[in-house]
DNA sequence: CTCATACTTAGCCATATTCCTAAGTAATGC
DNA sequence: GCATTACTTAGGAATATGGCTAAGTATGAG
């Protein structure tokens, strides 16, 4: 498994895990480095990292490492391709209705015997 | 672990995988049965009737079982969780600019020496 | 130069996820 | 009633995920 993933699966994946939204929500407010970002969660540096590590391949923030200390940003249109899918998803949602006349429609067409 | 999961765990969970999100972009469209669903996914049944449970369990999708045929559908607000949650990320960025003011004036006030 | 800081890498463990096959149940059609 | 259809349940294998500790690297301070 794990052959190809897009970056929506990324996303969504990503989002899908409480201690990455708070870093996102965090982040929304200004950039922070790694410890900034640690201090108020109860978990061990690495494990951590690891979650940081995923939101930047979702593309979902940005990192730059300056001397020792690295620091994260929310990425500029973070949720570009979240919000496309939802869009996308609405606009099928909306065209559902004129599916719905279609049905009608074959509806009256099968009783014409 | 997996002693409590948020509704948005669930939700950008579920959404984190293509297989379910073509279910959802099929359900736009309207109702559907299990097998109607399955058709053009090439998995075994128990296999995709998991990723259906996932939605359900995601509040996404909403089932109801008619004789032997279970129906799927897109639940009323299936995304109301997953947008609240990028609204509210989205007003946080947005008084990011406040605290910019905010940060430059503490800036000009150290200045005063 | 030496020490502390700020990550980073490596590797391990437990649980969760995602797929499968095989077998079971419940409704429908003949 | 008996076969078929449409799921459903049970259980197993492979990989992914999310946590840890221990040890490593690189920069900044003194």
């Amino acid at each position: 498994m794990a052959k190809y993933e897009s970056k929506l699966d990324l996303c969504f994946s990503a989002l899908g895990d409480p201690t990455r939204r708070v870093i996102l929500q965090r982040l929304a407010r200004g950039p922070a480095s790694v410890s900034e970002l640690a201090a108020s969660h109860d978990m061990a540096l690495p494990s951590f990292m690891s979650h940081l590590k995923k939101l930047e391949e979702a593309g979902l923030v940005t990192s730059d490492k300056q001397g020792r200390t690295r620091t994260f940003a929310l990425a500029p249109d973070a949720f570009a391709p979240v919000d496309d899918w939802l869009s996308e998803q609405r606009r099928i949602w909306e065209g559902r209705l004129d599916q719905l006349d279609e049905y009608v429609a074959t509806l009256m067409k099968d009783r014409k015997t």
